[in-house]
DNA sequence: TTGTATGCGTTATCAG
DNA sequence: CTGATAACGCATACAA
């Protein structure tokens, strides 16, 4: 157990003052060039490193972003966290990551206690059903700076950096349009996640553009997860008619319309086209190979990341809102609607 | 800006000394019941929180745990991180999350500056080319506990937790043995790292227990990616004759065999089976749904968590080597080899 | 330009 | 049982 080495020794060895340490570290003072080297050479044949609590504790801001998401395990999340650590790894920041599981208690029980830590800022991807915004107004006015990610909770006026839904859902749905679909389902995230009303905008735009009735019950509310767009498109599935088309506002769930397509003995694409949103790693591999609109996640992290530094270092001004654009991908999970209206036989055969 | 309440000020609001205060709060002495209500109620009030930079000070030890691994974007680490997320949060630990990208000295860098954190402990992921033992015994010795997890860095005699490698890839190639292939390609990891040196070790048993030959020039070795198992898969699928079935040593690289397969017009699974390892979350949906061997992520890193704690709480003994169970998942990439042992045929014609 | 001294918010020691 | 008080390692105001 060595125990570490403090900036006492160093200032002892270098035969200096612990001030004079302190200046030459920080570069807040200037130092007689001799001296500097001398510390230098201590810091450097001791092996000291700066305990970052001491300092913290000082400064009363430490070098660590807190960043809360709601899950890492849900795989557009990674990329997003990716970006945020590279920016902040350059600027020597570290990430104290949080996964919510958009539990919105756990959510606050960790923006309060990461505090403790007086993080220099915060990142957080909001929990769904996130109630937080008052919670980071009270944060944001008397703590760090927090900036938003992917969501923007209700009622948060704060920096946020968010991705083009509306336009990359009417984009997608105007595909599915373009390729002879009237009959659209679309299974949405959780309503009060912006995000999801956003891309269910976006979806009711491009309808409505091309004058084609949007069908109520097609519309199928999900939880952004696998097994609850398995869930909403096997009620679509079963209805008379079924949509001949479904957007899938997320990629995880266009996953569990796969399942449910193959369950009920429905192909794809050839009974029924399928689009998502994301573009993850594995849209490509999907059989057939998932159209769907990209979504750039890793500037999402670094962009929220970038923006959070720049207030950390004392910019001032508007409140910013950053919308990334999106990419329509075409693969082949999106065809033609099948021949001779089939669902609509099969309605009348009712 | 509010200042953020300390002790002192529920010292005074509940007429206490501070020692007090601090007794109530870590239950380090016995306090009369009424002051220590009175306490209570006044660090409710006032919405008082411990700073853990003083504490950590004054402790020399804060309540995060360091956790390094090559890169968060790859599949297989996310649920790793999940599972230690989730133990620690149960022990009110926090996670500080470091991405190495398989750089060594990026490793390294992290490794030292976390310290000066004061981390009640470490989990790290080994790079690639990792050398760190050195590094990590020193700190082991004068530093907080660390244990390792999935792959054992050269050298290194603390604890690990790993997956059983041979025993899961020996299954694997079995299961394409069984299939009735004798003509097997394998794509192995990074060759300094033990796991992909024990997946190989067991591909070879297997075929030794069968008494098939192993060809040379069949065993390829990649970087656990996507692109490096792509380049692999080109290789191997470029001889004559070729290998009627590929073992890749983990999913991402079976991904890259499909997309050589798709590029040399060769049919999956008729033409060529593929088996990999991990089963990702993407893994039953590839075309065709990808047979692979389960690595169990999650506990992977809970089981690791839960050694860390039992450590950083003074469990003395000896270093421990826990290896988790895979499970082979049969799915449709792997079927009998094509009749007529049409790489033969090819082969000759040459 | 350099040294000295104080305090950041806690914990822990030691009297009372 | 409770209250002073001295560190913890550093940054900084101020003195020299």
């Amino acid at each position: 157990m060595t125990p570490p080495v403090t900036m006492r020794q160093i200032a002892e060895r270098a035969e200096v003052s612990i001030g004079t340490v302190s200046h030459v570290i920080n570069g807040t003072a200037k130092v007689r060039e001799k001296l500097r080297l001398r510390v230098l050479e201590a810091i450097r044949s001791l092996g000291y490193q700066p305990s970052q609590l001491a300092r913290g504790l000082r400064r009363n801001q430490t070098s660590m972003l807190g960043m809360i998401i709601p899950d890492i395990t849900n795989p557009f999340f990674p990329a997003v966290v990716r970006g945020v650590e590279d920016v902040a790894y350059k600027r020597s920041y570290r990430i104290v990551l949080c996964n919510t599981d958009n539990d919105p208690s756990k959510e606050i029980s960790y923006l309060n206690e990461l505090r403790s830590y007086r993080p220099a800022g915060l990142l957080v991807i909001p929990a769904a059903e996130s109630d937080i915004a008052a919670q980071l107004k009270s944060f944001a006015a008397s703590g760090p700076p927090v900036v938003c990610i992917d969501r923007r909770p209700l009622g948060w006026k704060g920096d946020v950096v968010l991705v083009a839904n509306e336009a990359g859902a009417c984009n997608a749905t105007r595909h599915l349009l373009r390729m002879g679909h009237r009959h659209l389902g679309v299974i949405t995230g959780p309503m009060h996640l912006t995000n999801a009303e956003e891309r269910l905008k976006g979806f009711r735009q491009a309808l409505e553009e091309a004058k084609v009735a949007i069908e109520p019950e097609f519309v199928q509310e999900a939880r952004f997860d696998r097994r609850s767009g398995y869930e909403a498109a096997m009620r679509l599935l079963r209805m008379l008619p079924r949509p001949t088309a479904i957007f899938a506002c997320n990629d995880l769930m266009a996953l569990g319309v796969f399942l449910a397509a193959r369950e009920l003995h429905i192909r794809c694409p050839e009974e029924l086209s399928i689009i998502g949103f994301d573009n993850l790693d594995f849209a490509e591999f999907t059989a057939p190979a998932l159209s769907t609109v990209h979504q750039p996640g890793y500037q999402l992290g670094a962009t929220a990341a970038r923006l959070l530094v720049e207030r950390i270092d004392g910019r001032e001004g508007a409140f910013q809102k950053i919308v990334l654009p999106t990419e329509l991908k075409i693969r082949s999970s999106v065809v033609a609607p099948p021949q001779g209206t089939a669902p609509r036989k099969r309605a009348s055969a009712r």
